[in-house]
DNA sequence: GTTGGAATGAGTAGTACTACTCAATTTGGG
DNA sequence: CCCAAATTGAGTAGTACTACTCATTCCAAC
């Protein structure tokens, strides 16, 4: 079917994950096949190889497969990103489309859906975990409102930014004073004005939304 | 070296991981392989073939490795278990050990590690990932304190345990009430009674604890 | 059949955060 | 240079949780 071989980076933390993707790709299709265990290593394969499609983790140590995208958005690198998560987190997936990643898979996905992925983003198409599509039809939260909510998060200031941060880390408006040289008051109207922009209201629903979408901020 | 076949459970939620473990053993040791994909089915398999080992994830759909390891214990159930998970949390190694792990890997682990724990623990031994060996020495909270600490954890009483599941999902007080048919006063005493015996202070440490520890409820 | 743990509830005081309004200063881009 | 946005700060009121103390009821084990 595809007439060359495919040249692959796998970007995994976990290197008994990266060998199921690497044997059950190399099973299937020819492919040049390359590794890394972060996010650093990532990047620089694809910056130095450009190969032609890349698999990257969400979550690892280093850059993040949202701040490797976010770098490569608008670079000129034709290498296509397909992000592949545990996180059933909408929001990821809304910020990834976001900065250019040409599929979004979830880990729980079956294997024949990684090749298929591989495939189509190869020849210039996108590809979503099914499951993925189920959830943001069928949750409360419709497509419309997670996209405008992800304008939302983009479109906070770097203090606020920060605050999110540092929220998400736990750290009470005290502390977050402390550490940003401001005061408590100030911290306090940051709040204010993220949770005026998320829309998010009552108790910790600030701290919540920081610590369930922290690779966001 | 190893005479005969070990008869081995992989139960993983992703199936990518599960290749990766499958390909990495077959191809070093001779080994039949059974898999699962969730807790329930995992349960199911070791209490009907009752394979030598079972290298099994902490979070799973249906029940939890720890769960798993809970029901199992003391039941007569000759399988070794090794727990396999990212979290590199030492309370959940601390309970896996306490319910009879005999061994505790990370997934950030290298491939011949797990080999080496598969071998050790089929032939009686203990396997404990060197980098969460590490964790344990290094970190602030000594090796004693997490003991008696999982002991607290231990100690907590059936309502207690619910207050603490309820927290992890983000409940507040209010809502506890309302689920458990409670004033708030009465949540209030119970969140008292558990931050006594965790030894946990100040603004949000109870939620924070039973968010960070939720395996453990 | 009493004793101790568990579960339930309350009083009171203080801290942390929310939910509004208002305002001064700083800063970056046209 | 000027304007809009960002950053900084405060007033006031209310809610949620902490940190103590104390009391009642229930149940199970000795």
């Amino acid at each position: 079917m595809t007439p060359d071989k495919i040249s692959l980076l796998i970007a995994d933390d976990h290197p008994l994950f990266r060998a199921g993707v690497k044997q059950t790709i190399e099973k299937l299709e020819p492919a040049e096949i390359y590794e890394a265990e972060d996010g650093d290593k990532a990047l620089q394969i694809i910056r130095e190889i450009e190969p032609d499609v890349a698999v990257i983790d969400l979550r690892m140590p280093g850059k993040t497969g949202l701040e490797i995208l976010s770098e490569l958005y608008n670079s000129g690198v034709t290498t296509k990103i397909i992000l592949l998560t545990m996180h059933k987190n909408v929001n990821y997936f809304y910020k990834a489309i976001s900065v250019g990643a040409k599929g979004y898979l979830l880990k729980e996905t079956a294997v024949h859906d990684l090749i298929e992925a591989v495939k189509i983003v190869y020849h210039g198409g996108t590809f979503i975990s099914s499951r993925l599509k189920a959830l943001i039809k069928s949750e409360k939260s419709d497509e419309v409102q997670n996209k405008l909510l992800i304008d939302s998060v983009n479109s906070l200031t770097s203090a606020e930014r920060q605050i999110m941060k540092l929220l998400s880390e736990w750290k009470t408006n005290c502390e977050i004073a402390d550490i940003l040289f401001n005061s408590t008051r100030t911290i306090e109207n940051h709040r204010a004005n993220i949770s005026d922009k998320l829309n998010l209201h009552g108790a910790h629903s600030l701290i919540q939304f920081a610590i369930e979408n922290r690779e966001l901020f």
